[in-house]
DNA sequence: TTCCATATATATCGGATTGATATATGTCGG
DNA sequence: CCGACATATATCAATCCGATATATATGGAA
């Protein structure tokens, strides 16, 4: 499932440009679904519009670069609903934050605490933004992705509160042996 | 964070060939934490051997390839210790199912049904290879890290359990009515 | 018994992806 | 007034992914 497949799902939805696609993936509707980057999104919205799946309307902007809006052809939904039947790949995670926090005990320990404290934030922020957001009028799919989102950011956050001071504090200890 | 860096963090623990440091990304303890791939793997190993942060014995097997033990260096070892430090990257997640999953009031009812089920079989073996590995002798950043997985994984399984049926009879109500 | 999937083990390659950078300009706060 | 941030597209080197090649052993199914 590569960035054709996911910019023809955004803009199955509605029409888009490279930009708002990027916006999607960042805060919108995709957010900490599917990761990625202009390097990826304006290739792939050339090769589908190359291959006829999307049709291309420049606006012209005043003050600003053309605002080049892509939607998708009749062709280009069929495509997709295709591209939905095909077995799935496993979930592809990068967290240097879980790679750093296995490596606690090697770190020193304020700067732990630092990572910890950003990540505690980031989450706060993550679901407070997430609830305010209205899923009431969406489809099911939406909602229940948002659902699980929320559910999973909420365990991360009470991990973090439950555990971060017990963490820091084994950490702290085994830095008061090493200064011995 | 890269490939590179990923090696000598498996490396700080234990001597280990590329294959092995592959199983530890898929099974081991960094599962769920940096996927990665055979192709980064030796292109990284031969990387930080030329630049003697690694070092490596071939050890000829019987009726097997060398496998090629390698070894982080005290010069590997002091720039690790250098790359902890760095700020981390904001987590990448690429996840097909949740994309699918988005766009589940456009499978047929027994796709999505076959999806669910199967990250729920996929959760609960996940979930029980993780509760069985023993973390009692482990530094407290990999006990840390092991538990929020835990945690995270279980809030997923409890979420899909609790809200499987209700996703399935709202597509199925709308392809009912689709067929009218 | 033969065949096929899985496991051990390294390596490469084309194509896709990342993160930084270039090019413009507007806005908003300090 | 300046720097940070937002809008907007685009490109490029470095890196990464997934498939494939090369060997062989094991264990289960047909």
């Amino acid at each position: 499932m590569d960035t054709k497949v996911l910019c023809m799902g955004i803009l199955y939805r509605q029409e888009a440009s490279g930009y708002e696609i990027k916006k999607s993936c960042e805060e919108g509707p995709f957010a900490h679904i599917h990761a990625t980057s202009f390097g990826s999104i304006y290739p792939a919205l050339g090769k589908l519009e190359a291959a006829g799946l999307v049709a291309c309307t420049a606006m012209p902007q005043e003050k600003r670069p053309d605002k080049k809006i892509y939607r998708l052809t009749d062709k280009g939904r069929r495509t997709f609903h295709e591209a939905l039947l095909q077995e799935p790949a496993g979930d592809r995670v990068r967290s240097d934050f879980l790679f750093l926090l296995f490596f606690g005990q090697l770190l020193p320990s304020d700067t732990l605490a630092g990572l910890l404290d950003q990540r505690i934030a980031w989450y706060r922020e993550a679901l407070e933004r997430m609830q305010t957001c209205d899923t009431q009028n969406q489809p099911a799919g939406p909602r229940f992705v948002h659902g699980l989102g929320c559910s999973v950011y909420q365990a991360s956050l009470d991990y973090l509160l439950a555990n971060r001071d017990t963490l820091l504090s084994e950490v702290e200890a085994a830095e008061a042996r090493a200064a011995e």
